[in-house]
DNA sequence: ATGTTCGTTGTTAACGTGTGCAGCTGTATG
DNA sequence: CATACAGCTGCACACGTTAACAACGAACAT
């Protein structure tokens, strides 16, 4: 079948821990022997058997990375960007593992013999048991994209807050002072931290919150369509909306063209998360870039240090995000 | 440390061996004793070591499912469809690795004990090497979306070919005659079958097809918009122009806006793939469904099925794209 | 000459699991 | 009563690798 050390050891006429030793670069080993062993491996075409290391040497060489779900509420870009951020780092030293959490029926599988380290890309409180499982496992864990308190973890997050405000504040800096806002998915932690940076910038420039202009979707195109659909039916229509992410950005724009409105003439549009195709619908989408990529890549890189030193320390860190001006915002009276 | 069969062996009494054969419901074995050691295992909270199940077994859970890179190319929603597709069929029973083959500087990690089965998302005739190494170490393979002759090996791809005759025959049963095509990315197998398509609807209908209306793309948003800049400085500017995927037929859609141009007004624009974005662009964007994620769940069957039978047959799937009508496409005296 | 150390190699056990074979007990069969 | 056989269990080994330890010769110091 396939070559073993065993047979590298017979044809080179020593032990097979020879061989090992030659493979492994190990100090303890003449330097001849061990050029001449490893010659003669690659010759055979040699691949080390990993089930039979990973058994002795404790180590999957599996990295686990989690979505909340992949059914719904996960857009493909931030998928994409997740893996491909991971993937940079992890070079291919290790196996990236993909699933959704709501995937298994039981965690059986996942322990620490089975996975090196788990990265989280959290979406919701509802994969909190799975954190918590992970935790009590003592697998090596970094959470990405959304804040945890409960329990103490590895934490990388945008700073949502911190781009809303940002994102609201521009809209206030054009003059804007009728700003509604279609709120994300109820009980994400994301939806909050948005609402506050919109809270947040309303009140530090004293423009006043009204309550009918805060409306819920759930970050999908269609609840982004409905929102809008219910705040034009307002009599007091608001000049500029705040969409919780960009896909109910389209959506509401979609809204606005059939009633024969146009963006950012008659109502300006703001989003969140800069999606890729944000830059190319029409009007190009103002937005907040969400640096999913660098918190993928800081979170792996994080992970292997931890793998490597057996030791975790647990911090929040945030990655900052930032303000994408393009075409969907109109300067008005009193804007700067 | 953790909890191994032998630990069980001792608290009940037995040897490991009657452990072993308790928890993978061996009919060698008295059911009394099974269920006493089946119990007893679940209180402890045992989950067997797959590293060493793998060594014995010579199987190693691990599923591969590999993109050509993904870095550029690769769409944000190829890649969600087909992780979703794969995940909806592997259960929890595999572990499903993604990575872009672009990402391994040497093939060495992957091997019959590393793999059970790969799954190869091809999009470019760059990663021929792969399959063919892949198909070399008799590791069970289902290639898809792209079309493999060279060698045998189970494909299953969308009909791009016929996905394409129709919509170009929908644009010319709309009227049209002067049609335009921004292709895919060169030595793409797909950007091939797309224009033959176009090819074919134009010449079964008649209609001549003018050398200078066939520009190059490369699938990307620039390339599309970059494209239809050229198509907008000819004398005579085409009244539709197909577009091989949905993300050009966004930057053609801009391109032509910005010349004070409509979609489909003045000129009617149609896409291939179906995005997620496509339904919610101004205007809601004709296009060909392409199914990938049924290829995946397709395939990722097949394929566990060969594992299963170790015993793989080679064929050619095609599976059926669709053709989806909504509001880029504007009826022209002639048009039905 | 004897002991010590160094460099290199081999012996052996270990990781946790599955399995061929032998052994044991009890029951049915002749 | 002897034999066969079914049902269940355990012994011992295997899978491919690493590593602690022992062994050995050579070089070196005393």
């Amino acid at each position: 079948m396939s070559v073993t050390i065993k047979d590298i050891a017979k044809l080179a006429n020593v032990s097979h821990t020879t061989v090992s030793r030659a493979l492994n670069d190990s100090p303890l080993i003449n330097q001849e022997t061990k050029e001449r062993i490893q010659q003669l491996a690659a010759n055979l075409n040699y691949t080390p058997n990993y089930s039979a290391k990973s058994l002795v040497l404790d180590r999957s060489y599996n990295l686990g990375l989690f979505f909340s779900t992949l059914h719904t509420g996960t857009s493909a870009g931030f998928l994409y960007e997740a893996v491909k951020g991971v993937n940079d780092v992890i070079q291919d030293q290790y196996n990236l593992i993909v699933r959704g959490i709501d995937d298994y029926k039981s965690f059986q599988k996942i322990n620490r013999k089975s996975f090196d380290g788990i990265m989280v890309m959290s979406q919701s409180s509802s994969d909190q048991p799975f954190i918590e499982y992970v935790t009590e496992r003592d697998i090596p864990l970094v959470v990405l994209n959304r804040q945890i308190d409960a329990i103490p973890v590895m934490n990388l997050i945008p700073d949502d807050l911190r781009g809303a405000f940002r994102v609201v504040e521009y809209l206030i800096n054009q003059g804007h002072r009728d700003i509604a806002i279609i709120e994300g998915k109820e009980n994400f932690k994301s939806t909050q931290a948005r609402r506050e940076g919109y809270m947040e910038a309303m009140n530090q420039y004293n423009v006043t919150v009204r309550e009918e202009y805060k409306v819920q979707g759930n970050y999908d195109v269609e609840s982004g369509y409905a929102a809008m659909a219910r705040l034009l039916t307002l009599d007091l229509t608001p000049t500029a909306v705040f969409c919780c992410n960009d896909e109910m950005a389209l959506g509401a724009i979609k809204a606005i063209n059939e009633k024969q409105l146009s963006v950012p003439g008659d109502i300006s549009v703001v989003g969140f998360d800069d999606q890729l195709f944000s830059a190319f619908v029409t009007p190009a989408l103002t937005t907040v870039r969400r640096p999913i990529e660098e918190i993928s890549r800081e979170g792996a890189a994080k992970l292997l240090t931890f793998i490597e030193n057996k030791q975790v320390d647990k911090e929040t860190i945030f990655i900052r995000t930032e303000l994408i001006i393009r075409d969907s915002v109109k300067t008005i009276a009193g804007g700067a």
